[in-house]
DNA sequence: TTGTATGCGTTATCAC
DNA sequence: GTGATAACGCATACAA
């Protein structure tokens, strides 16, 4: 077994070359107008020669930076986040940077740990699916200096920079939507309400559903943005005689449990409930019924945050500042009108 | 605005505690055994008051060990993979060791160039999802003598570990299920031939079917493991007079795609063709109609790939190995008894 | 147990 | 343009 090469430097190079490592440094790297044609293209020879690969630990020590960036996200089985996260990777990569993905503790004080570790290893930055307000992760961010992007959601004040989908206007269009097919008494399932968006969506639901003059519009909140949690939640809207005709859910996986609950209710979508999701999820149109959901623009989202992540990281001290992108109606077979029953 | 305090390092704490370098890193390091108590707990009494946070990337030149893994995906908007790619986080994390993922490019020489570039980073080593036989990814992590496990796929060779499903006994699985439902012309619609899952299933769907004496089991190629691909693929397979009255696809996704040619063509699914697919996606089970499919331990997957990779990593001239999982059949309603017709 | 010295491989600031 | 030299922050073999 023969023992492993130790690896090619600088300096090997330098020695083969007969010039000093600061040079081959300079030649290697292409500062221009520094080195010499002749010596650069001997240089790099000889390099290749001796199969020199650089050492990015000891060029990320001198010069502070990683290009790392780290991509928080809360649960990487929820078919919403593949998307998302595959579109920051390859605007990140474009740019010749590597994603560091992890997930979010469920305890604040991992949470804090994990952020502190990925600052000590010198990552670019922060891109952060779904914080949630007051998350002690962007507690730490802040004190690091961390440049952070927030994706999907978005803090109350403006500490952070954010890209997030205009929850009111998502309301706006489900209601209209379900108020046109005759729908009078609607109700929500709210997220969580740690959850920006999951707050965003209830209160516009609330408000709307008030100046539409719409009197019996429950709502109630589910634990998670999961499938069995919107199960249990609705099992609470669903009950007692003044069931509402149609449901919006503040997300798809949510939405799909409250079809599970219909369904054990015996309650038949859209016959006897119309329901709404939002994400517009991966294959949410091959369920059945199809779901009627707001699909946000996935593509932008992951588009601009990727790019005013960069911003933040080649400008340490720029200002935040928030991206809101329109969401879109899809509307599928899971909405009917109301029936006179 | 106050320029950003430089980082307190260990020579401050040093000076602070009157002791040298030395004692500080083995005392914060916690080596047993090698500095007196009374002393460590001065040292990180004045750590803990300096706001010491060591700089993970000196040590790591240092060290030469990164504790980062590279997790190569090929799609993270495929359902599939968010599940395991979930579970090695969630394995590795456990062991304090951060997950980069990256996605395969489709052009080989930037694969190459992808590999380069980790291993210049000095990755702990590499988790492949789907890896294809002759990928010059594998080249280069031979070459550089990362420590690869293959997730989901292997190589024929023995070159490499991995954990792999069963594929023959997938297509074991599948074959009696539709005999059993007297189906005697099956079609397949296969994975690539460039992957090992593609080539296993494809293999033995067409040894199985030979041995059970069945004539009409034709076979075309999906040019991915994507739904359009599926859809064009089954294109081919549902025309003219011969059509089969079953089709087993290579993976959910494949299926899905076959699942629209169907409907494009008026067949109605499972009356007029039963369909099989493979993984059990999530939300397979909500589609309409509900997908018989083959699933594979995802769970057990992840963990005992992680596992693997942590012995390479720790023993670097291990042997390699492959572990075998056994799917299970998950029978639903796109699978029902042959039509007489 | 603690101190000392050196190396990890690179970049960057000076001079020349 | 090029060379010399000093960081970057930490770990470790060796000496004491």
């Amino acid at each position: 077994m023969p023992a492993l090469a130790p690896q090619v430097t600088i300096d090997d190079i330098a020695r083969a070359a007969g010039v000093h490592p600061g040079t081959v440094s300079r030649a290697l790297r292409g500062v221009t107008g520094k080195v010499s044609p002749e010596k650069r293209a001997e240089i790099e020879r000889i390099a290749n020669e001796l199969g020199y690969q650089p050492n990015v630990l000891a060029a990320s020590l001198r010069t502070r930076q990683t290009n790392m960036a780290a991509i928080v996200v809360p649960d990487l089985a929820n078919p919403l986040f593949g998307p998302i996260v595959q579109g920051l990777e390859n605007a990140l990569r474009d740019q010749q940077m590597l994603c560091l993905v992890v997930q979010t503790p469920a305890d604040p004080s991992k949470r804090r740990e994990l952020v502190v570790a990925l600052a000590n290893r010198h990552v670019s930055g922060l891109l952060i699916l779904s914080a949630e307000s007051d998350d002690p992760m962007l507690e730490i961010a802040k004190l690091r200096n961390l440049p952070t992007v927030l994706v999907n959601r978005g803090t109350g004040d403006r500490q952070f920079s954010s890209v997030v989908s205009d929850d009111a206007e998502s309301v706006r269009l489900v209601l209209e939507h379900l108020h046109d097919l005759g729908h009078r008494s609607i109700g929500h399932v709210a997220g969580p309400g740690t959850s920006s968006t999951g707050r965003a969506r209830r209160d516009a639901f609330i408000r709307m559903t008030r100046d539409l003059g719409l009197k019996n519009c429950p709502v109630v909140e589910a634990s998670s943005f999961t499938r069995p949690a919107g199960r249990e939640a609705a099992g609470k809207l669903l009950k007692g005689s003044r069931r509402p005709s149609a449901v919006f859910a503040a997300n798809d996986l949510i939405a799909l449990g409250v079809l599970d609950q219909a369904r054990a209710m015996g309650l038949s979508v859209p016959r006897d409930l119309s329901l709404v999701g939002h994400n517009d999820m991966p294959l949410v149109d091959l369920i059945d019924p199809p779901l009627t959901t707001v699909r946000v623009a996935v593509d932008q989202m992951s588009a601009q945050a990727a790019a005013l992540f960069l911003e933040h990281v080649s400008r340490p001290n720029q200002a935040p500042s928030t991206r809101v992108l329109m969401p879109e109606l899809i509307v599928r077979a899971s909405t009917a009108a109301r029936s006179v029953g």
